[in-house]
DNA sequence: GCTACATGCTCTAGTCACTAGAGGATCAAG
DNA sequence: CTTGATCCTCTAGTGACTAGAGCATGTAGC
């Protein structure tokens, strides 16, 4: 049995984190010690490795709920596994398409920039004129993010 | 002098993300008719075009607002424009590295799955056990979603 | 002029997966 | 006994919209 901030360690996940899980329903409110302490098992820190791990490879958390139903069920068939599993890696698939054709398109911006000022600014230009580009980056699907990014805080925002 | 909803068809946006651009100050406030019905101007088409193909290549409002600053600033150095694309641009590239490797574990856990229960799924066990990815996919950044994705309507939750 | 129906308005709340912070209680070590 | 870490609950904020309520206005055909 372990409190909240070791199974945080063990799992990677944030302590407020794992509190939003079972507030979510995605695994059993623990037991408690006399003053209110939460307390996990073995098996809860199973569990909350396993939404980790398919939240890093970018699964939502209704399709973790949907894969943590089956691993309950264990004499259930598997198929419902396998398709949320291909659904999501055609969205991957998709998505690569999608950024490389992006990449294609902000590489050539940039590319054209030779400084100088902004009336001239070929990155402005490209963006005003989307007739520049072939249509080929289509709008893309919003991406789950994944756990933990522990890049650039918030920025506050700047107004001109 | 156009309504909202022919701006709509021209831009590609839809009417409320206008409103809602022009109340996060992105484009200035209209002029009205007598009724209080919102008229652009051609300029405000092309403004609002700028935004919505800087949106359709990732960019976040709050860089699109500085892009937008140094096109009402023409005298200024586009260094600035430069800048916020390359960073950018290093963004796309960093998430095509992730997504690929995401995809190729991806890939993994759903040929081994040969159909079946779930207590023998690989998929399952695979999500699981994170030990059988030699950790190559690292947790990713958040993605900011691209414009109009009309894809499948808000899933109703589903509860075991 | 009348009737539909489309389009417009404002305002509030919801989405997703957390994250941050307030304000307080409890615990372990020295 | 004090200090500092950890824990608790609760509320609100994030980004970029989207959905809906409830109402006003515009337009086309009759």
């Amino acid at each position: 049995m372990q409190a909240i901030g070791a199974v945080a360690k063990r799992t990677g996940l944030k302590v407020p984190t794992i509190r939003f899980y079972e507030q979510e329903g995605l695994i059993d409110a623990p037991g408690r010690t006399d003053s209110g302490r939460r307390l996990y098992a073995d098996a809860d820190v199973r569990r909350l490795s396993f939404i980790r791990h398919a939240r890093t490879l970018g699964f939502e958390l209704d399709d973790i709920r949907s894969l943590l139903d089956l691993t309950d069920h264990p004499e259930r068939s598997c198929a419902d596994a396998d398709r949320i599993a291909r659904v999501h890696l055609a969205e991957i698939e998709q998505r690569l398409v999608q950024l490389s054709a992006l990449k294609t398109e902000l590489t050539r911006i940039v590319k054209s920039c030779a400084g100088g000022k902004a009336a001239q600014c070929r990155v402005i230009e490209a963006l005003a004129d989307h007739v520049h580009c072939e249509a080929d980056h289509a709008p893309v699907k919003p991406v789950k993010r994944a756990t933990q990014s522990r890049r650039a805080p918030p920025a506050k925002r700047r107004r001109s």
